[in-house]
DNA sequence: GCGAAAATTGACCATTTGGTCAAGTCAAAT
DNA sequence: ATTTGACTTGACCAAATGGTCAATTTTCGC
């Protein structure tokens, strides 16, 4: 039961390997990425990567463990208590910040669910639907009372997440058609704030 | 020069193979599928699917010639004499339809973008992103007579585009995440609708 | 400095993959 | 009924792929 301390080489290289395996993944899905190009870009021979993880499977695997807890963390901190257009707006932009900062872990859980989450099913169905039930909860409580306009919660979380991811997902396809001189993420920050505002805000 | 008239088998076959390439492309990205998958979906032997497209590259970008038409229509249809938020809901409507009738098509696309759009980044800077600008003139010409609220028209048509692909390429997760005894188009249409109302619609 | 454990590797393997080819079958116009 | 061109396939190939293993080198506590 007990796990062995990791040397400090365990630690770098196996690091190393999901650096390189995040890569490849996030830009080939599953199976389209190989061993070779993740040892490549690890730096280390096939063979010595398969030292540190057991598979391909393996390697995927641990990024996607990795992966979900971040992900989700933002959700998780909407405060029942606080205010809620502010609550919202500030869970959209931490959202975004998590886009532009990890795009490539964005990408990796896009081609995870793009294939069906044969991986992933699990941690959707479980984990991921009980928080937003929970949360979808305190949405429609805010709404019942009155302090945030009425729109269904859950498709509320949906569009956050597809807003925000999109600018990590399709960054090839939102730099070509804005062209040069422009700050992606910038930009819809500031276009998601607004929406928000208008969507969210009670009318007297 | 001269192609000779395909005939019935030519028409049959093909419309075969591209159908069943574009589910494994869709599933699976352009490295992760295999011409073996393909030639069973198609009920074909390798080398007879070979003998009607010269390569792998060939289905894949004959699939994707095919989509960027459609994938554009609702756009370009969008009409600089019609009214502002009514143009606007359309498209996101026939946006959101195509995602409903089409998500092979959808995923296709998006598999292609995550990967850096290595087969299509020409159609990008040139086609969509004229098509775009063009538009989102438009859009802005609009709000300058303060027929439609002010917010980033560009933006506006990626969030469009974001919220809409969503719910093709996340089907999956979108149905986890809702549970049985949903249907996520019919109320993606009504929240679509809803957001695009208050956030578009000029106040006194 | 030394012995044991950790780390690394070259050689290898079975399977899969994209693609070829020569030989055969089939449809249809004459 | 025959011929011709379209269509189909089994056998094959070289390269790539996920993974193994015995042997070697490196690291590190003593």
């Amino acid at each position: 039961m007990s796990r062995k301390p990791p040397t400090r080489i365990q630690q770098r290289n196996s690091e190393a390997i999901l650096e390189a395996a995040l890569d490849v993944f996030s830009q080939q899905g599953f199976r389209g990425a190989t061993l070779d190009q993740i040892a490549e870009g690890a730096g280390l021979s096939k063979p010595n990567l398969l030292y540190y993880f057991p598979s391909k499977e393996a390697i995927h695997l641990a990024l996607i463990s990795r992966l979900l807890k971040v992900w989700l963390d933002p959700l998780r901190d909407l405060d029942p208590q606080g205010d809620p257009v502010a609550e919202v707006k500030t869970y959209a932009r931490r959202k975004l910040d998590l886009s532009r900062d990890f795009p490539r872990e964005s990408r990796l859980f896009a081609n995870e669910i793009l294939q069906g989450a044969p991986r992933m099913i699990g941690a959707i169905e479980g984990e991921l639907r009980d928080l937003v039930a929970e949360k979808a909860a305190v949405l429609q409580g805010w709404m019942n009372e009155g302090r945030l306009a009425p729109v269904h919660p859950v498709h509320l979380i949906f569009s956050i997440w597809a807003l925000t991811q999109h600018y990590a997902d399709f960054d090839v396809q939102v730099r070509a058609v804005l062209g040069p001189d422009h700050d992606p993420f910038a930009e819809a920050g500031e276009f998601i704030e607004i929406a928000l505002s208008r969507l969210l805000e009670p009318r007297g």
